[in-house]
RNA sequence: UCGCGGGUAGUUCAACCGGUAGAACACCAGACUUUGAAUCUGGGGGUUGCAGGUUCGAGCCCUGCCCCGCGAGCCA
């Protein structure tokens, strides 16, 4: 294939030109080496696949490395289950670090070297004060800090000092290890930012070994120096932090080039918090089912919901790295998801609301066997036969008593194609007491098997269906948006106030039978309706992953709001525009 | 209030370090169709935050202003 004219399909960015600037330069010897350093605190969101796609891909690309380094300097958070889970989710995505698994926690002993040196250098300090002091002294933005009465201590009282807390000696939060830096500075995290905290908490993996651990600013850098990392990237609040993590990396005085800090934004998404903080509490809260119920932005929940690994791949490098705070609306995410889907989901028949069709001048108890395929746009993936019957299921919205204007689905009189299967002409129906439509009567055409007939004649429509008799009742979650406002949480509100009370509605589906064959987390598509993921755990429930596009909506939705809208042109007046100003 | 960062179609990003703006998704229309899907074709959409300046020429450079984000955890 020859594409001179195609734009360079490689995608580029500020981040990778830096790189490409650094291996032009020799900076690091053409060394590329990222990381990516979660904490086991929560599982993997769609958030995270950003990070690591940028940081395995940019490995990839440059044909250099990138760990997977647990972050774990937070004993009170940190669990084994998280790890694993992290490793677990990782892998499903399709990314292989280059070694064996890395956490800081086994750096604690060099980090505490280090540290000792700092002090012994009259460059970090203990100071004896409660936090609340400390914050306070630390001034305010445009006011200059206060130095702490401890700040001038000797080096040697300071080693002692440090020994001891290391040791236990002291109580939890009674003492801290400060760097020395300048309370004077503009940037806060250089007034003598904290190094070291004492926490009587048993860490996941080091146990009660330490009371003593390092803060996030300590750790990080020099985890990243001793890892041999080039380019430690990571999103844009650390930015202040960088001035911080050169700091420590020059008093270290490595004998080789110091790893460069950049940062890029986080991803947004519409109708999705981004916070391990709100999912805790939709988990907790039993807002949902855990953290992998089908709703979850998290990856374990997106993998149940059905969303291919390839689709979130491609969605995050659509949207691409940049230094600009976004917010990517979820279409783009459900859009690669039907992407995927499209090419390797088997197409299935579905009810999803079943209305009963009865074909009058059907031969008594006759089954005939239709051939379907499984995937039209693609031979190879072969046909399955479908029974057919007079007792049929069909969507409840395929039948209208009296058809909206540009309905051209199954009404009195009118005549549609069977998908696979025949030509039916509405005759007449039964209601029950209420005067709902419970059974609509039909005769069919024998000439019509397959879906077309010797006349040549066109139907305008075609819809799906069930054989009554073989037909296999399974539960369908059908899935809405989780937060129901774009911007869950704007404003200062609280995200869960956008809960959308249903999310999830549950469906007693009439399934075809070739159905009943598919493997745990299969995705297929029930035709017309979307795609649909067969539960991992129980093969007898379904998840709607995604709908299919949906013009016959879309034509109902802008008739609403066009009959919302003249309505409404009688009635405005009041309501100013509703802006939202960070609170 | 101070510091840092950012502002290009509805959204997310491009635009060879000055040559007068493109893509994807979304939206609209048409073609095709045994999924109102998919596919194909076409279309509407931008005074590049605002105002000046430099220049033959500015989204890119300069000045001022406006708006947004982050920063005062012993969280990461």
């Amino acid at each position: 294939m020859s594409h001179p004219d195609a734009p360079d399909a490689e995608s580029t960015d500020f981040i990778r030109e830096a790189i490409a600037a650094d291996n032009q330069s020799g900076t690091f010897g053409q060394r590329v080496h990222t990381r990516f350093p979660p904490e086991p605190n929560g599982y993997l969101h769609i958030g995270h696949v950003k990070s690591i796609a940028l940081n395995f891909g940019l490995a990839e690309e440059f044909d250099g490395k990138c760990n997977l380094r647990f972050d774990d300097t937070n004993p009170a958070t940190e669990r084994q289950e998280f790890a694993e889970g992290i490793q677990h989710d990782l892998a499903w995505l399709g990314f292989t670090p280059s070694g064996p698994t890395l956490y800081a926690s086994d750096y604690f002993e060099q980090l505490y070297t280090w540290a000792e040196s700092l002090v012994e250098r009259g460059l970090a300090y203990v100071d004896d004060q409660d936090s609340e002091t400390i914050s306070t002294q630390r001034g305010g933005f445009g006011q200059p800090g206060v130095e702490s009465p401890f700040r001038e201590r000797s080096a040697e009282e300071n080693l002692d000092l440090f020994r001891r807390m290391r040791a236990g000696e002291f109580d939890d939060g009674s003492r801290v290890l400060r760097a020395k830096i300048d309370m004077q500075a503009e940037n806060m995290q250089l007034r003598d930012p904290i190094m070291y905290r004492i926490k009587r908490s048993t860490h996941y993996r080091t146990g009660d070994t330490w009371v003593i651990y390092p803060t996030y600013d300590w750790a990080h850098g020099q985890s990243d120096a001793i890892e041999g990392i080039t380019h430690s990237l990571c999103t844009l609040e650390f930015m202040d932090h960088r001035a911080l993590y050169d700091w420590y990396l020059q008093q270290l005085d490595l004998p080789f080039e110091k790893p460069e800090q950049i940062e890029f934004a986080r991803l947004g998404l519409t109708h999705t918090p981004m916070s391990k903080r709100v999912f805790a509490r939709l988990v907790e809260g039993g807002y949902v089912d855990g953290w992998d119920d089908p709703r979850m932005p998290t990856v374990r929940g997106m993998r149940r919901r059905g969303y291919p690994a390839t689709a979130l791949r491609a969605f995050v490098d659509r949207v691409g790295i940049a230094r600009t705070n976004s917010t990517s609306e979820i279409e783009l995410l459900e859009s690669f998801v039907r992407d995927e889907l499209n090419q390797t989901a088997s197409r299935r028949m579905a009810v999803l609301h079943p209305l009963k069709v009865v074909i009058t001048n059907w031969p008594a108890d006759e089954v005939v066997l239709v051939e379907a395929a499984n995937n039209p746009a693609d031979p190879d993936a072969g046909t399955r036969q479908v029974p057919f019957t007079g007792e049929l299921w069909i969507e409840q919205d395929d039948f209208k008593l009296e058809p909206p204007p540009k309905y051209y689905r199954l009404s009195p009189g009118r005549e549609v194609r069977l998908r696979a299967g025949f030509y039916i002409t509405a005759t007449d129906v039964e209601t029950d007491e209420a005067g709902n439509v419970t059974t609509v009567l039909c005769t069919y055409d024998p000439e019509s098997e397959g879906g077309s007939t010797p006349d040549g004649r066109k139907v305008k429509a075609t819809i799906h269906w069930v054989s009554a008799e073989h037909a296999l009742d399974r539960t369908v979650y059908l899935y809405e948006r989780l937060f129901s406002d774009p911007f869950p949480g704007e404003g200062g509100a609280d995200p869960l106030d956008s809960l959308n009370p249903s999310s999830r509605e549950t469906v007693a589906a009439k399934l075809e039978p070739a159905l009943g064959d598919a493997a745990a987390g299969q995705v297929v598509q029930f035709e017309r309706l979307g795609y649909f993921a067969v539960d991992m755990d129980n093969p007898s429930i379904f998840h709607r992953t995604v709908g299919l596009r949906d013009e016959w909506a879309n034509i109902q939705k802008r008739n609403q709001a066009q009959a919302g809208k003249s309505k409404q042109n009688n009635q405005q007046g009041k309501q100013g525009k509703k802006k939202s100003e960070g609170a």
